[in-house]
DNA sequence: CGCTGGAATGAGAACAAGTCTCATTCTCTT
DNA sequence: AAGAGAATGAGACTTGTTCTCATTCCAGCG
């Protein structure tokens, strides 16, 4: 790949998590298809958390014109398999991001008012979660802290 | 009322709630009503979060028949006074707990096999999302902490 | 290559939780 | 006891999600 090592942080630098994604699914005995790698890549580009409605809409205006069913279906997979992380913030309807390999993840705020939604992460909340596994009676594989209150805008 | 000394823990042992609840509705402007009084008196019974559907059943069996609309009004009603939480645990609906006064709360692990839902509470969870308040840009008025994972039946 | 069997897909129907409407009933004040 | 306005409940409606099934696509095979 000639001239190929420029730039390695751009509009694609969550690639590695798509292959990861296209692996683990190879693994798990799917096959490929264009719908689900659309929903793979459109993941692969957010920073944080994303509506349901809102990766079907996106990918209905695609030229491809994708269908609710392969958006949803393909979201079920990518949580089963643990490649995404899903989420209920607001008023009933599911968001999701994705999981990165190496556990790095965060949190998130939410506006009471408006709706917005902020990440953040905190290595001492993470401790104190970590510390709280045994104590729980349940095998604890994932956990979840959203924050309300009003945004900086709204307050 | 003589003789009511005995037993001050009883089935009614979270009556001060419904005091509270019955106060803060009246500050609040509303008129005394039996469908939401109803709502309080079952929240007040319960130990855990309960889903609206469940509230909404037990409440439609009884024999005053109260009905779905009065329910979800007054959860909303009830969440918008702060006297109840509504939290979003399970496959897009909502359940709702009682809030004490005291500021006393709990969080919840999840089983993620069979949907079983257990209260859990910690100081030291407590106090990292009390340090954290400052550092978000938001003025955080509640949280929420959701563990999810397999509960010794299910594991 | 072109076939073929099973997987992936998309259109739309079906479903479930929650919300809205509005006629009726109830509360509170006078 | 009456009137004004709040609370209620039946049922229509909305919205987010899931299901169904006919069609299209992928991957191994001859």
């Amino acid at each position: 790949m000639p001239g190929a090592t420029v730039d390695p942080v751009g509009p694609n630098r969550h690639s590695a998590w798509v292959e990861h994604a296209i692996a683990a699914l190879a693994d798990a005995g799917y096959q490929r298809g264009g719908a689900r790698l659309a929903v793979i890549e459109l993941l692969a580009r957010q920073g944080c958390a994303m509506t349901a409605i809102e990766i079907d809409d996106r990918l209905r205006a695609t030229d491809q014109g994708i269908g609710r069913a392969s958006v949803y279906r393909t979201l079920e997979q990518l949580e089963e398999l643990k490649l995404v992380h899903r989420l209920e913030m607001g008023r009933g309807m599911a968001s999701y991001e994705r999981i990165e390999p190496s556990g790095e993840h965060h949190h998130h705020v939410v506006c009471e008012k408006c709706g917005r939604v902020e990440p953040f992460e905190d290595p001492g909340l993470e401790r104190a979660i970590g510390r709280l596994q045994g104590r729980v009676g349940f095998e604890v594989s994932e956990h979840e802290v959203v924050l309300r209150g009003r945004c900086p805008r709204c307050a």
